[in-house]
DNA sequence: TCTGGGGTCCTAGTCCCT
DNA sequence: TCTGAGGGACTAGGACCC
């Protein structure tokens, strides 16, 4: 790293082209060069996960209602996510990148960055890398990534969206300033909808707009964020690549068909999700110490509710955590489409702790171990709790 | 017209302790 | 003994990302 200035072309992202779609019409060749769209079945609730170029050619894109990409789009082929065979191709997406350089930090499923900086006598410099992983997606896995390269993430990052699908763009120094004046201000990192219109209001539309601007002109009206758009606008993002980002939370959450205002049914699907998240966290040996139940009224209010507690992974301590903020929060009078839950503050569970430590705790955890020797022989349907048999 | 799921990060309010 | 300031933990919600 010392090798590099500061303006080297060090940092490359990756992402993957409509991944999702992607991989169904690898796996399924008679999907090829049709209009795929990934996200729940049609006739659901839901939104599109992600849709192929040609479905897009029909105005469809990512977060749109299923109802809508259907009239968009009546010939597309709607088919259901398959999460699992997406974070297999992930995998071994990861793992060639990950042969160009031990710094390698996944974003998502479907994109990552590499900090090539020192790899170059192994493996050429960074245009070449981004060839080779090109070729290595595409050949070995058969679906296609677009590559950006530049001396820091937030233009890395914008290169590879700016030349997608199946595209190489790099970001030198000398144009990055130039190259971000025209674009709309959503294209920084971390500017939505909300931001859009706070800068809107202050008369900014492009980033070259920003750019423009004195320093602490607009951190002294928008504060932190402020001064945040005005150094990416200028093309300056100190972050680097980081390895083995932990997780800090696991959640899990469902729209019901139909608005619910059964408080039984409620409560079992929050036994089923409290089970299925102290399962992953227990494999993990992992602890949570918050739990945040989640619900979304049929008027799509959302409100949220944690709680604090001693760090557990039994699924009868979170359930009935789960069960006191769902009683504490829900009156019944209005119907609810979603419900959630969600385990924060996860922390390692330490090697000398391994039962015993408190008594009532651990007397769960080795039911719950039980349990879980006892799906991992015969499938996960075989043995439940009898609070989660009303979902 | 219809708005998923799984995450992260930030901010602001409240409460408690020193 | 009372009071206010400051800090940290906790809680709730919003915004954003893919």
């Amino acid at each position: 790293m010392a090798a590099y200035s500061e303006h080297s072309l060090h940092i490359i992202h990756c992402d993957l082209d409509a991944f999702y779609a992607a991989v169904e019409q690898h796996d399924e060749p008679a999907l090829r060069g049709k209009p795929v769209i990934v996200g729940g079945s049609a006739d659901s609730r839901g939104v599109v996960s992600t849709c192929s170029y040609e479905a897009r050619k029909f105005g469809v894109r990512s977060a749109m209602p299923i109802a809508q990409a259907r009239r968009l789009c009546p010939q597309g082929i709607f088919l259901p996510v398959r999460m699992k065979r997406y974070l297999e191709v992930s995998q071994q997406v990861f793992g060639i990148l990950s042969t160009y350089s031990p710094l390698m930090e996944p974003l998502s499923i479907d994109e990552a960055f590499l900090d090539v900086s020192g790899t170059e006598k192994l493996f050429g410099a960074p245009v070449e890398i981004g060839k080779k992983i090109k070729y290595r997606v595409k050949t070995e896995l058969g679906v296609t990534i677009s590559v950006g390269i530049s001396y820091n993430k937030f233009l890395a990052k914008l290169a590879s969206e700016l030349d997608k699908p199946d595209g190489l763009f790099v970001i030198p120094h000398d144009k990055a300033l130039k190259i971000l004046y025209p674009l709309p201000v959503t294209r920084l990192w971390g500017v939505g909808e909300k931001a859009r219109q706070d800068l809107e209001q202050l008369g900014l539309k492009k980033i070259g707009d920003i750019q423009d601007l004195p320093e602490g002109w607009l951190s002294a009206r928008l504060g932190s964020s402020g001064q945040h758009y005005w150094e990416l606008a200028r093309g300056i993002d100190r972050r680097s690549v980081e390895i083995n980002e932990k997780r800090k939370s696991l959640g899990r959450e469902t729209t019901f068909a139909e608005d619910i205002d059964d408080i039984p049914v409620l409560k079992s699907t929050l036994a089923l999700f409290s089970a299925e998240l102290c399962r992953k966290l227990r494999r993990d040996k992992l602890y949570c110490s918050t739990v945040t139940l989640k619900l979304r009224y049929n008027s799509f209010k959302t409100v949220t509710r944690s709680r604090t507690i001693a760090p557990s992974h039994a699924d009868m301590v979170i359930g009935q955590v789960a069960d006191e903020l769902l009683y504490k929060s829900y009156t019944g009078n209005h119907p609810i489409r979603l419900i959630g839950l969600s385990l924060g503050r996860l922390l390692p569970v330490p090697d000398w702790e391994q039962g015993g430590l408190f008594e009532e705790a651990y007397k769960y955890e080795e039911i719950d171990r039980i349990m879980d020797q006892i799906r991992q022989r015969f499938g996960s349907r075989v043995i439940q709790r009898g609070n989660q048999l009303n979902t």
